[in-house]
DNA sequence: ATTTTGCGCTCCCCGCTGGAGAGTGCTAAA
DNA sequence: TTTAGCACTCTCCAGCGGGGAGCGCAAAAT
């Protein structure tokens, strides 16, 4: 990226107008001449001092103008500019705060609290909304039960991190007892407990070696048994991870000829590759992270802005959410909503009485 | 509804024409004119009589012209006849049977075999899919079991109907001891078991009167707990039972002033209610069924159509799919796959042991 | 040195006009 | 019953012109 700009290298008259520019462009999307800003900027400046000063703007890159006579637009670096330096954030409503602690009461299955994030923020914003479900690596088991069902057909069990239960109905060779299910689990669970699932099922075969002779033959071919339905719980369907709502808000606007533009967006929302790739470069840097336009590199989000949190849970990040919409969108109101959600929803999923 | 039209009730020269104009319009989605209907058909007959011809139609309510120097276009009135009357019917490519049949072969789990089957429409026809998950209507409980997670927080587990598996993590107001859950399970699957979900939910507390003498007053709190269980339980997600695909492919065509109406077709998308409402009405009348536009009484569906046909297995009908696409789409394509989509599903759903 | 005024210029937008094209309905002739 | 002829309606588009918004530049003002 050519080198951004920053706020020190502009003087103070200048980023002012700058930034009364790009509030009023995202007010009404309409190109902002000097007219106007002389008319509402408190500054008793005359139009031609503010084209001077637009003039160096655009030299700058931060300004961008349709064409010859019209107003100017803030390009990618600009916005960049006025969201990283300039921008003076809301302070949200309270009742807006009460709403959002209210939908993400802990009160029932992670699945349904990530949707309820993803479509309160969507709500609210009036824009798209997406969460990225913690993801799976992190698995810690906690318990494994064995329940059987008849003959030869065996539910599965596991307790995972605390909260989420995954369910897996096994046929068996052989019938177990009872009292052969609950030796298996018991035993599981010793060894287990804590451990991640995916390290329990690449260990599960070497402790099955270890112990070989130390039981009986009938816990071996039991935990054998347990062994499948680690494979298939473990393979938590990898295109499940995002959630998206309020897509349509993004229609509300869009101009005729964006029209084959939101196409292309709604498009890798489905495929939801790009934008997995994009929330996962904003799991690390910690704190709301704002790409701009195609400068986030995929051309699908030109115009488009995508604002993101990281959640955390005892200062462990679990995923990423944040809202997605035009690159003119009222920042000041978006980025703290996306904050405080991301910080309830670590709330919400570390309630663990 | 007013009279519909039978196709006894016309010359085979309307009919001729009629069944052209609407191929034509279908085709490229502009109002036909008597002249390129003279062209286009074999009939040689001059322009004036076929515009004789189409005033009669027009009269009957069957064509409509969008000002009075225009061609004309079907009504919905229209688009029944000719979908109930007229059309002939493609035969399906085989190279295309061949590929719904890869797609479903039934080589995973339920869902994904309907998530499958409903980007396969929307893939095939290049219209929006759209798949009813089986009605859980015969929940009867199989089984139910208790695990203690941690003091206070209980695990419950319902197996109903054979395969499918409920959790729910339930907070206690007091500890309960493993026997005591045994106790519990055992009592609940000893009355219960057979029973619809809804009917235990009923039931439970009338049951727990009479025995109010019968067992001890630990029990009685364990009941009292259990019930609570059933209670989030049988509120089996409402939401989560119809799944859509390619609802981008109704963006391509879709003209400047549509945009908005594509916005609360998508809406309805979201809230599934009416399209839920549309296609049980599809659920019973066995076989292809056609809604055309208004006609379905949803205003969302104004200008769309919906193609649908239910799935069975062992002559049960289990649901309903279709597809989804403006009025003027190629029902001749689009009929066939319909019709062997959801047989194919029916017989993928049958062969899972 | 900075700001303002004044001026000429560019470009969009909007409304008007007029002609071409498509299509209709009606009537009279075949 | 069909066709030909004709007048008429309506859309679409291109061209034109004025008004308005906005710009840059240069000279004057502060």
């Amino acid at each position: 990226m050519v080198s951004n700009i920053d706020s020190s290298q502009l003087s103070e008259r200048s980023l002012y107008l700058f930034k009364s520019l790009v509030e009023h462009f995202i007010e009404d999307g309409m190109p902002v001449g000097s007219r106007t800003l002389a008319r509402d900027s408190k500054l008793n400046l005359s139009p031609a001092t503010i084209r001077n000063v637009m003039a160096d703007l655009e030299d700058l890159g931060l300004l961008d103008s349709p064409h010859i006579s019209a107003g100017r637009v803030p390009t990618a670096k600009g916005y960049r500019l006025f969201v990283d330096s300039l921008l003076s954030v809301d302070d949200l409503n309270s009742t807006e705060v009460d709403k959002i602690a209210r939908e993400l009461a802990p009160k029932d299955d992670v699945p349904a609290l990530m949707q309820r994030a993803s479509s309160m923020l969507s709500d609210i914003t009036r824009l798209a909304g997406v969460v990225m479900l913690p993801r799976p690596e992190q698995s810690r088991l906690r318990q494994i039960e064995f329940i059987a069902l008849s003959a030869r057909r065996i539910l599965v069990i596991l307790v995972v991190n605390e909260r989420e239960v995954q369910n897996r109905i096994i046929n068996t060779a052989r019938d177990f007892s009872p009292s052969e299910l609950r030796q298996v689990s018991n035993y599981l669970n010793e060894i287990f407990a804590g451990k991640e699932l995916n390290y329990v099922r690449a260990t599960i075969l070497d402790e099955l070696e270890k112990m070989k002779e130390q039981v009986n033959q009938s816990m071996q071919a039991a935990i054998e048994m347990a062994q499948t339905a680690f494979d298939t719980a473990t393979a938590a369907e990898p295109d499940d991870d995002l959630l998206f709502s309020g897509q349509t808000n993004l229609m509300d606007v869009a101009q005729l000829a964006d029209i084959d533009k939101l196409k292309k967006l709604f498009e890798s929302f489905n495929h939801k590759r790009d934008i997995l790739h994009l929330l996962e470069q904003a799991i690390n840097a910690s704190g709301i992270q704002i790409f701009i336009g195609e400068e986030s590199g995929y051309d699908v989000l030109d115009n488009y802005s995508v604002v993101t949190a990281p959640y955390e849970v005892d200062g462990q990040i679990l995923g990423v959410l944040g809202v997605i919409g035009p690159t003119r969108m009222h920042y000041e109101r978006v980025i703290p909503i996306v904050d405080i959600t991301a910080r309830m929803l670590g709330c919400a999923l570390n309630t663990k009485d």
